[in-house]
DNA sequence: CCTTATATTTGCAATGATTTCAATTTTGTA
DNA sequence: TACAAAATTGAAATCATTGCAAATATAAGG
């Protein structure tokens, strides 16, 4: 898996928003240190609740189109476990979620490479393009049980 | 894969339900036929405007209602795709969904036992209960392009 | 340093899916 | 038929998300 903490050391979020197409602001720079540095797969209203203080003037607006444009870019990705409350996640590269429905945390797990082969798994799908790939379970987390 | 179609055959509706401890109203089987014979993945407003001219009291309500109560039994999956608007499937097998970002369309793909271990995949969510297990892809379907 | 154009942010109102809830209807049983 | 329990219903409430137009910030040219 690839680690964006690794990247961050030697490049900060600014020329990494940059490289990625997205224009540094006060609020993006600070929404992209959010979700790399705390991997909590936030929602929009964790976002907007962690950071109005640094930023009073935030609004949930911005939140709601800077992670679409994060998106966008790939710089993000959004994880759709509930129905409603998409969260989002600073890590792109592939690999699993899991969801606790007890605690509501959301964990990362890995993804063998061997036993999960993209190419063969989505043969069926001739002549699609994919453009995402998730994988995510349900269930009870260790702590909660 | 296990085909309902085949249960269908050998045993109707009300049976089905009945064996997976389900109470057979005159909307839970209108659902549950609705949901195996169209395999379109509706949502709670697909289904309710497809049978609310054959059962003209029904209500949106006893379709959530419904829909909750046929995945607590598990003789419907909840898929969730889209960050709203969840959608349904009768066939419980495990299998991967990919939505096409044109059309809207839900396209089941089969998966390959062989590739897709599930005990070896979530070795690394040890002592987590696993309940439910979706993979799912988004791109543009063969129709759209 | 000022002016103008462009991009970004903001807050409020609107939307729309889902839930809550109490009343009504249906079903099962004596 | 009468009664109790379960299921259904519709209207109101909730809440995440989006649309939009005004306000603000940024960048470029003179």
């Amino acid at each position: 898996m690839i680690s964006i903490l690794y990247l961050l050391q030697i490049m900060n979020v600014q020329q990494y928003l940059i490289e990625n197409g997205v224009k540094p602001s006060l609020q993006r720079i600070a929404l992209m240190e959010y979700l790399l540095t705390y991997k909590t797969h936030p929602s929009v209203d964790e976002m907007y609740e962690a950071l109005h203080e640094e930023i009073p003037t935030l609004s949930r607006t911005t939140v709601y189109n800077t992670m679409k444009l994060f998106v966008k870019h790939k710089v993000a990705s959004l994880v759709s476990i509930e129905e409603k409350n998409a969260r989002f996640d600073g890590n792109v590269s592939l690999h699993g979620h899991f969801a606790c429905q007890k605690c509501n945390r959301l964990y990362d797990f890995s993804i063998n490479d061997q036993l999960f082969n993209k190419k063969e798994l989505i043969s069926t799908l001739d002549n699609f393009t994919i453009e995402d790939i998730q994988i995510y379970c349900k269930g009870i987390c260790k702590n909660c049980k």
